[in-house]
Order: C-alpha cells, then sequence, then structure tokens
DNA sequence: AAAGCATATGACACCGCTGTCATATACGTC
DNA sequence: GACGTATATGACAGCGGTGTCATATGCTTT
C-alpha cells in the first residue's frame, strides 16, 4: 500500500492508496466509518469487506481500488487509533506528578478515549483478543511495548523512592496492563448494557480508583490504614472530575 | 439435546444423544478429542464442523446424528470443563488456610489445571474471549460467578481480619479474577512459544507468587517491608512445589 | 431369507464471502 | 468529437462452510 500523509479533520493520518486518498471526503469518511463499525463489531477474522462496502455503500470493487484487502484496512485503522491513543496519555503523563498518579492518568486517560472514541476502544479490545500471532503481525508486539511503558515509569517510581523496592517491576506492569485492558473491556460491555450502571464518567473514576487503592496499598491490612478510602493519586486527581 | 449420565474414564459427565453415548468408546473420544482440538484452536465462531468431522474421522452426516449442531457439543465440552475445573478448585481450597493463602491456591490450581488440560484451558480462555451475549448464553455469567466466588472468600478474609477494611471486595474480586485470566493466558500463550521459558511449573509459582505479592502488599513503600520479596502465602505454600 | 429398525454415509443444495475482470463512465486534452 | 487515462461497477467463479436427505449398511427378529 502507498502512503501519503493527509490531514483529515483534526489529525495526521497515513492514507492507503493514491486513489483512497483523491476520494472526495465525505466518501472517504463514509468508508472509514463502515470500517471502523465493522471491526468494532468484529474481531478481524470475523469482519467483512462485504458488510463495510454495503455500509457504506460503495460499490464491492472499488473496494479492492482503495485497499489490497481488508488487512490493509485494518492496519491504517489500526495505526489512526494509535496515534490518538497517544495523545489521550502524552496529555495524562505528568513528569512533575508522582508515579501513582501518573498510572491514575492513564487509568483515567484510557477510559477518556474509550467514551470519546467507542468504536476505536472497541476495536482496541478486539485487538487484544486476537491471537498473539496475528497481533505481532499488525503491529510487532503491541502488548510488549505497552507493558514496557509502564516497566519504565515504574521504573522510575521506584528510584524515587515512590514504588516498594521489594514489587518485581515486570510483573508490576503485567498486573496494570492487564487490569487496564479488563476496566476498559467492562467499561465497554457496561455501555453496550441498557441499564449502564456505571457507564458514566464519574462512575468510573470511582472504579479506577477503587482498583488502584488495592494496588497502591495492598489487600493486606496496613499498620496505618488510611482512613479515607481512597488513594493519595484519587486525591489529587479529584479536580479532574 | 436427550442426556444421560455415563462414566466416561475417569469423570462422570452429561452426554448428548443415545446414539453419541451408544458409540464404541474409542470412536466417541475420538469425536471429543477433534472437538477439544477445535475449540482449542478457535473461538466457537470460527470453529468448524468440518474440522471437526475431519480430524474425528467420521462422516459429516454422523455428526448430526450425535449433536443438533456446534454449540450442542460445545455446551457440553463446556460443562465437563467447569466440572473438571471445579475439582481442581475444590482441592486448592481450605478451610484452615489463610485467605491470602487460598487465594494463591485457586492461581496455583488454575495454572495446574492448565497444564495437565492444556486443551481445555485453551477453549476456557477462548471462551472468555467471547462476546458477552454468547458466554451468557453458554453459562449464564460465568464470569460474575467466579468474581462472586472470589468476593465470598474476600469477604470472609475481610472478617478475619486478613483482608484491610478498606478495600471495595467487588474490586478485589474483578482485580482478582481478571488477573488470573491474565496469568493464565498467559501461561497459555508461553507454552505456545518454542523458546517456553516460563512454560515450567516453577517459573509459573514464582510468576503468581510476585503478582500476588503486589496485591497482598500494593506497590506503596511499606513501613516495615518484609526482606524476602515474597508474600506469607508463597512461603507457607512452598512445599507445594 | 425377509422384514424391521437403528445407525452410517456422502452427495447435494444453499449460503456468504473473497478477489477478479470485462466493461462502463468521467474527465482532461488535443 | 475523439482519444487516453483514472476510476467505478457489479457479475462472476471459486471456496469453505452448513444442514438435509435419499440411500446403504448392519443387526435382530420372525
Amino acid at each position: 500500500m502507498t502512503t501519503c500523509g493527509v490531514d483529515l479533520g483534526e489529525w495526521v493520518m497515513i492514507l492507503p492508496t493514491e486513489t483512497f486518498s483523491n476520494l472526495p471526503q465525505q466518501k472517504r469518511q463514509r468508508v472509514l466509518d463502515a470500517a471502523l463499525d465493522e471491526f468494532a463489531a468484529h474481531t478481524f477474522d470475523n469482519a467483512s469487506i462485504a458488510r463495510i462496502v454495503d455500509g457504506a455503500e460503495i460499490p464491492r470493487g472499488s473496494f479492492y481500488q482503495y485497499f489490497d484487502d481488508l488487512e490493509d484496512l485494518y492496519r491504517y485503522l489500526f495505526e489512526s487509533l494509535g496515534d490518538r491513543k497517544a495523545k489521550y496519555l502524552k496529555e495524562a503523563m505528568d513528569e512533575e506528578a508522582g508515579t501513582m498518579e501518573n498510572i491514575r492518568g492513564m487509568y483515567v486517560a484510557a477510559v477518556d478515549f474509550a467514551s470519546e472514541n467507542p468504536r476505536m476502544a472497541a476495536l482496541s479490545v478486539n485487538f487484544m483478543r486476537e491471537k498473539r500471532h496475528f497481533r505481532s503481525r499488525i503491529f510487532h508486539d503491541f502488548k510488549e511495548l505497552s507493558i514496557q511503558f509502564l516497566r519504565g515509569i515504574l521504573l522510575q517510581g521506584q528510584q524515587k523512592g515512590e514504588i516498594d523496592a521489594c514489587v518485581d517491576v515486570d510483573m508490576a506492569a503485567f498486573v496494570l496492563h492487564s487490569l487496564s485492558i479488563s476496566v476498559m473491556e467492562h467499561y465497554l460491555e457496561s455501555s453496550e448494557k441498557p441499564e449502564r450502571i456505571l457507564d458514566d464518567q464519574s462512575g468510573y473514576l470511582q472504579l479506577i480508583d477503587r482498583v488502584l487503592y488495592i494496588l497502591e496499598n495492598g489487600m493486606a491490612p496496613r499498620q496505618s490504614p488510611d482512613e479515607t478510602g481512597q488513594t493519595p493519586a484519587a486525591r489529587k486527581g479529584e479536580g479532574h472530575v
């Protein structure tokens, strides 16, 4: 697939074939929209070009004029997802802030991202459900990357004395990564349901705080328990709501 | 599907149609084997009757003599999985033991189970990847059940003073459940890889201990840090290896 | 051996999807 | 208007799947 930079609305993305990038905005958007719908609702294996062309109301032949195949389109969407999510995470990181505050910031950013881009979030949850083999074909060890990023934060935290020296940073990164996926999944599943008890932001901020309280303080009784039941990060982060 | 109890080898299971249960053991086993292979390798949507009958070397028509459809067979396998896994968990639970020791026991049991029944473990990981809708159709809120079970243990632990009163048991159960899935997934993925750095039991016992150390003690520095870097549960549990 | 019943068998119709290709259309250029 | 090039279009062959059904097989009973 040929690539060329194009400013599409708010953010710059890498586009597939020339033909696709020359398309009138509206039509192009219809295609991307239908594709996002498809990948938000189905794993890659179950996604179908037939439904995408149907949704976008373009003839089947055109699809192959724009993309080599489904994976080509997927790659493209996935990349723009990565760019977009990276922005959220960058905004959330604060050099001045403590380690746990930054971690909380990342969790919150992930839910913000999911709430503002539900289809992209669903796509990324589906991506995590793909077989390892597929995942690394699309984005070489995306999971590894995410874990390494968290690992860096934790290591720094350990140097600053904010993370206990006894904790194994690799495991902690693994734990944080797994839980952030679970929280996002939970968020997306709950917003599917009609009841939507927790679909509002503030409900999820509370959920994140409670999960992080456990990760920060542990489940064993503390010698001097914190009476508020909130993490320091949560307390400092309250301005966010 | 008609049901009837039959003792197949080590454990009692509920069998589908009369016809299937009257089959010679060897043939029946071939079918179950092929099915387990299929569901360990593919999610339900991607599994195919064609491959199963191929693997079992039975004619396609026979399949429909034994089962209504793929879901019928899936239900049956899933149920026997549940029975089998429940046994592991029951053995792991110890009324006398402390809460964290029991939780560790469950994690270890899950990896033991995965190691001794890798295809069933893969099936159960695939099950967790299914859409919520499918999951509750097969087994009404399996995830919920698992979380409720953990919740009970934690609540008891809180009453015994072994779990900090500040922790939200619902969140803790959610965290424990999510991580147990992640650990099992990690185990299965690592045993797919040729290197297999951590595929041995003892490597995983270490992984579990490190994860649980974090959950027990938290990542924040403790006033009186434990010099060994292991959980009390891990120390008491060492006899297991 | 004929009849009756349970089970086995694989050919078959039908479906949804993919990727291709011959053909149609639009548009800029002479 | 004729030509050339880029793009549009949907019919189509091919594939792998499903569920069915007419027919075959084997075993038991008379």
